[in-house]
RNA sequence: GACCCCUUCGUCUAGCGGUUAGGACACAACCCUUUCACGGUUGAGACACGGGUUCGAUUCCCGUAGGGGUCGCCA
């Protein structure tokens, strides 16, 4: 559905900025520099859409090329997720992606992934290959090439000089050690802890030689600042609360409260969904917005997702990469259902495939308190998505899993049999690292080594019993596991035994252990000789 | 400390002035059953507290308590 936007103030400004920057320069720079980069961490592919030029050159061409009204009517919904490299795409960053990706799909619009590297020293190729990595996994593909903010200090400058010519913003000579110590003793004395304004309305001619001064944003002093947030409400603070930001640090690069609203604003986001921690940033970045007449986007700031006992999330429960849940035998869409439930509701459903999330999801679900991560639930939904996935994708699914365990890959006979185990072992494993423990035994040469349980049940009568019934089942003329249940039925029946009795020394032949799937289901799957070689070398001791 | 946000079963949530407060996960019992699971049935389990407003509050308002977030030339 498009959200119509007023435009106001926007084309005004859009093009002035547009005018003084080449425009069509930087983007470009950008786009080839995001693709070396992409390149350059290696094998990890991101899903954007192939022949379409990213967002950011495209707008530029409306802006150059078309008329302003053409830019005046309806805008489609654009979302973007912002990681900043510096760590894995832990579960919250997950689920923020996942809203902004629902929220675009349900809409119709787009949605943009922008790297938030600007910090330099704590960035890190690994974390944006993580995080890539992570978004691939859960399948959330973006609609443009990542947008790498490093790329883009110059035009983050340009702003910010913009506001200082236009008296939005001011030089500060103040140096880290005067801002601690003021800090400091706000904090002591039980003030806010915000800066003094030193430099706003000093003469410029007072500037201490030898320093590089950073530029503040002159925010409004009085009166208060009110965002409309989606999930929040209207939440509003006194100016007064607000101290005068550092748009430009002392060496020219940017902070992030600049560069995220000058990107947001080329990028043409319209909807800014992100945890609420940034909740506060809101009306620092409001501010900005307002400094430069740029229409403010609408904000949906998410709750955060806390751990089992209501804390942080830690490195115990959580706070490790998404990455780690698909090496723990999750399924993405069961992923996807988890994190979508976890804060979002929709009546009384619990189990909502993707599809149908795309078709329900809107903003005015979001739960406004934050929520506890729990490994039960999210197994559960897991059990529910592997009954109903494919027995082809889940057996390679499984494959590596079974390889490592095995020490040797498997080869295409034995993916077959994988595959032709899957539908009677699917319903009993919750991950694929459980699917890949039950079905090892398939995998395992004979003669069987059971089990200390296993061999337990494999007395002398029950081998004696073993090889009688092997005598019978050698003579079935269709190797089903309908067949061979009727003729083990038949033989427990006759002997005067339950079939547990029976059933269970034949699980211990076969598969050496005492937990299976139905030993039909693992006779039929293992086929006429391989079953019936496993029973005769239980039958000698 | 200042500012902001939150508060329904253990957990995730439904509820949007009048309900036996619903569902899901987890838990318990029973059923099914060749093991393990799945599945089925049943059960136990919540409106943080105190004031208002109202004929009537889980729902609206105000406090209190508890929890969370933010207060960097980090993002």
């Amino acid at each position: 559905m498009p959200v119509s936007r007023p435009t106001g103030s926007h084309s005004g400004h859009c093009s002035r900025s547009s005018a003084s920057i080449p425009a069509r320069e930087w983007s470009t720079r950008n786009r080839a520099m995001a693709h070396a980069r992409t390149g350059a961490s290696g094998s990890y592919r991101f899903g954007c859409r192939a022949g379409q030029p990213c967002a950011l050159s495209r707008r530029f061409d409306l802006l150059n090329r078309r008329p302003l009204s053409s830019r005046m009517q309806t805008m489609t919904v654009v979302t973007r997720f912002a990681p900043s490299p510096t760590g894995f795409l832990h579960i919250g960053g997950a689920r923020t992606a996942l809203f902004n990706w629902l929220y675009a799909r349900h809409t119709g619009g787009k949605f943009l992934l922008r790297i938030e590297d600007t910090d330099k020293e704590r960035s890190t190729q690994e974390a944006i290959a993580a995080i890539m990595e992570s978004l691939s996994w859960l399948e959330l593909d973006a609609d443009e090439e990542p947008l790498f903010q490093s790329t883009r200090a110059q035009r983050h400058a340009e702003v910010a000089r913009e506001m200082l010519a236009a008296g939005k913003a001011y030089r500060c000579y103040c140096s880290p050690e005067e801002l601690q110590a003021m800090r400091d003793a706000a904090r002591a004395e039980g003030r806010p802890v915000r800066y003094d304004g030193t430099w706003r309305d000093r003469d410029p001619s007072q500037a201490p030689a030898g320093v590089s001064p950073v530029i503040r944003l002159k925010a409004p002093q009085e009166g208060e600042t009110k965002i409309v947030d989606r999930v929040q409400g209207e939440v509003t603070v006194a100016n007064a609360q607000l101290d005068d930001l550092i748009l430009l640090r002392s060496d020219g690069t940017p902070t992030y409260m600049l560069a995220v609203v000058v990107d947001d604003h080329d990028m043409g986001v319209t909807h800014v969904i992100r945890g609420d921690d940034h909740m506060t940033n809101a009306f620092r970045q409001t501010q900005i917005f307002q400094a430069m007449g740029w229409d403010v986007p609408v904000f949906a700031h998410v709750p955060l997702i806390h751990g089992p006992d209501g804390a942080k999330l830690s490195k115990r429960h959580g706070a490790v990469g998404a990455e780690a849940y698909r090496d723990m035998g999750f399924l993405p869409e069961a992923m996807r259902n988890y994190l979508l439930r976890l804060g979002w509701g929709h009546g009384d459903d619990e189990i909502i495939a993707t599809g149908q999330a795309i078709e329900w999801f809107d903003l005015d679900g979001i739960g406004r308190s934050p929520s506890r991560f729990d490994m039960a639930k999210l197994t559960a939904l897991n059990l529910h998505y592997m009954k109903e996935a494919d027995g082809g994708r889940l057996a390679r699914l499984t494959a590596p899993l079974l390889a490592a365990r095995l020490d040797r890959a498997l080869d295409q006979s034995e993916m077959a049999l994988l595959t032709a185990a899957m539908p009677s072992m699917k319903e009993r494993a919750k991950t694929l690292v459980e699917l890949a423990e039950q079905t090892e035994f398939y995998f395992h040469p004979r003669p069987v080594r059971p089990d200390e349980k296993a061999s337990k049940v494999l007395t002398p009568e029950a081998r004696a019993a073993i090889a009688e019934l092997r005598e019978e089942l050698a003579t079935v003329a269709e190797w089903s596991a309908e067949a061979l249940e009727a003729v083990v039925r038949g033989y427990a029946e006759r002997v005067g035994l339950g079939l547990g009795k029976v059933a269970q020394p034949l699980r211990a032949a076969l598969t050496g252990r005492t937990v299976s799937p139905p030993v039909f289901d693992v006779m039929a799957v293992f086929g006429r000789d391989e079953a019936l070689a496993r029973l005769q070398d239980a039958t000698v001791v």
